[in-house]
DNA sequence: CTCTTGGGTTGGAGATTCCAACTCAGGAGG
DNA sequence: CCTCCTGAGTTGGAATCTCCAACCCAAGAG
């Protein structure tokens, strides 16, 4: 049985809620995370995230439902699988570099665990701008619109 | 009894798993998500985000625990209080925007439920931009370095 | 004097997650 | 031939977490 939200509950229409649905998960996100690192089978990936081998599977196959990744057979006799970023996974990378920004300010600014060398030469500090104008989006994102969006 | 990892594991040092283990459990970045839209208050965000009320005590003060949130008695007898983001809290503003556009472009491409107004006058798209260069940061992004780096 | 609002706490059921152990097939070493 | 190792899972049972309605208390409204 699907779990309901309690009775006087009324969830906002919302795609970061709809995001989560599918990623939100423990160990989803650490999934991607080793596809982007290169990590391509199921005991690399069970290893450098920690997750348990069933939950492993499990999201495995959810993360392929919903077109985040796709596997790829590299053996028959026995069927070994490699598994892949779609390009709607690829996306995520932005999220997930997002949050490794946050994490390396405010948990490991002593010391952050990895860095990414962009094709600039420089170590990539990831900022987030609104696309027309190239500013900084967060500062400057005011009155939402849309259905989501509730009288105060 | 804190959960440990398998034997067999070896997790990555990641501040993206860092960053989880504070605001990735379910209904958290919901709860942040209802601070940036104004919700500062008990009912309100367990109404708007879903989640039942004793779950969201126990994600409120973890969140508050971790220089996310903080709360504001607005009243004594009998104590009432609100909660803020403080500075931590709103710099996760780049995590939801990542989130609300990847779920805009691949769940809600037909009619994404909540838009937010830039200050320049535009719709806001948030983009992800190397600091240094202004390109765009996730195609770029090669060759990690540091101790959370496997030898592949 | 009852109802509503606000901000929780409590109890019990049900769902999820944990982890070790097991499977099966092929290849390597001895 | 016999055993170990790797890969990709499955299975069982225990531990943990989540759900949700019901309860609590205090103040204000009708």
């Amino acid at each position: 049985m699907m779990t309901m939200p309690p009775k006087d509950a009324d969830p906002r229409a919302c795609s970061i809620a709809d995001t989560l649905d599918l990623i939100g998960e423990r160990w989803s996100v650490l999934v991607v995370r080793e596809l982007f690192h290169g990590v391509r089978r199921f005991d690399g990936i069970a290893r450098n995230t920690g997750a348990s081998r069933d939950i492993l599977t499990a999201r495995l196959r959810k993360l392929e439902h919903s077109g985040i990744i796709y596997r790829e057979q590299y053996s028959d006799r026995p069927a070994r699988y490699e598994y892949h970023l779609t390009e709607a996974g690829r996306e995520l990378g932005d999220v997930l570099l997002t949050l490794l920004k946050w994490g390396d300010r405010h948990i490991n600014s002593d010391d952050p665990p990895v860095t990414w060398t962009h094709s600039c030469g420089a170590d990539l500090v990831p900022e987030v701008v609104c696309a027309a104008c190239g500013e900084p989006a967060r500062e400057g994102a005011h009155t939402p619109h849309g259905r989501g969006v509730r009288p105060a």
